[in-house]
DNA sequence: GCAAGAAGTGAATCATGGTTCATATTTTGT
DNA sequence: ACAAAATATGAACCATGATTCACTTCTTGC
């Protein structure tokens, strides 16, 4: 035998893939899934063609890590709000939502991609698991509120499925004319604002049958 | 001259047009759009490729006529219950959400089609526009509702949005698994109240404030 | 019945863009 | 330095399915 992997090659290795993946991620943050192409990436990425099917079976797999990749920083934020807010488990919730919609609105593009753009069924399907992980994060906070009594008895399940949907419906709206500027200019901070409060308004009254109240909050 | 348009020939010609139409409408709503297919299309309509090229540009312009049409008479049933039942704005909403879903999973794989099936962007488009529509539809409802009280001031537009938004998703989920059986089993008809039930809660409560008391329907 | 003008046909064409693969380059152990 | 084994390359290939177009068939007015 005369060669062996060793820790140079999978290093570098590991880092072609990252290389991969940070390009394509790039692409999608700035113009959505349609717009990758494998060509196209590869030269963004520094490699060939072929290279790519050396690290992926195909472009929809490539496609799919990716949208994981960039979900599961998106639910790990709001999962982190869920868990580090103090109060009740209606106000966590109202504090999730909000981190939802913050970081939405901040990166309009990318949560076009993950939220709504029409992608390859393969992709699509990995939005319906990552909408379902959100719900059952809203889901368990809907139990620990009921439990403490900040929300009355109700069906966890579809709450937090109708809570998903408000939040990304009234998303879509405002995200597809923002796609156009990235930035973020004080204007649309205090638009987002504008936008935010009442969809929050909504789905905690939705949950708690009761006028809600905006609390301060940062 | 020799040859002028009569109306024999203008009424055959509005009847393939027809025929073109309702056979897309037939497999759009039992597989939905992407199992459209020039070739296959034509045939069905008993006519060649080439005739549904003289009368629809695209495949996409097609997509989007049967978008459309199918898309008018759910939005006109959602205007019809808006508009004959009687009551107050709130319970009008709550009727028309209630039409809406029944309608919806009584016709899952139709209803997936128009709400979340992966389409085509330029067919993507007109479905932004239809959920507008049923948007200002409800945005109206609304105002009626702040008008005789049943409903507290709010930003109409984002709450209608956000109905928009609950229903839809609140039915992708039955509506995917449920796109394998068309039929309309008792089990179903019950089980499908049981999911609309909660749904139309949430967004009266979301809506108005307090907590929803179901009122006697059929 | 005939010529002019449309409408209808469907096999051939074309565009797109993902995927492959023969070849070149690198790496490693001896 | 060399052979073995793997990785990298990118131009060629291919699949799909929409679109075209040269040709045929109808319609109509005279």
């Amino acid at each position: 035998m005369a060669y062996r992997e060793t820790d140079k090659v999978r290093s570098r290795k590991a880092q072609t893939f990252d290389k991969i993946l940070v390009a394509a991620l790039y692409v999608v943050a700035e113009q959505g899934f349609n717009s990758v192409q494998m060509a196209d990436l590869a030269k963004r990425a520094g490699v060939a063609t072929g290279t790519l099917y050396r690290y992926f079976p195909s472009k929809e797999a490539l496609c799919t890590e990716v949208f994981q990749r960039a979900t599961d920083v998106e639910v790990s934020k709001v999962q982190q709000a869920l868990a580090e807010t103090s109060g009740n488990g209606a106000e966590r919730i109202a504090a999730a939502l909000r981190t939802f919609a913050e970081r939405a609105l901040r990166a309009p593009t990318m949560a076009w991609a993950l939220i709504a753009e029409p992608v390859d069924p393969t992709v699509d399907q990995a939005r319906l698991d990552y909408r379902q992980r959100y719900a059952r994060l809203f889901e368990l906070a809907i139990h620990d509120g009921i439990r403490d009594g900040s929300l009355p008895e109700q069906n966890a399940q579809l709450s937090s499925t109708a809570l998903v949907g408000c939040i990304a419906e009234s998303l879509v709206g405002p995200l597809a004319p923002a796609r156009s500027q990235e930035v973020n200019s004080p204007e649309q901070t205090r638009s987002a604002a504008l936008i935010i409060a009442p969809i929050v308004n909504f789905c905690l009254q939705g949950l708690t049958g009761r006028p809600y109240e905006e609390k301060f909050h940062d």
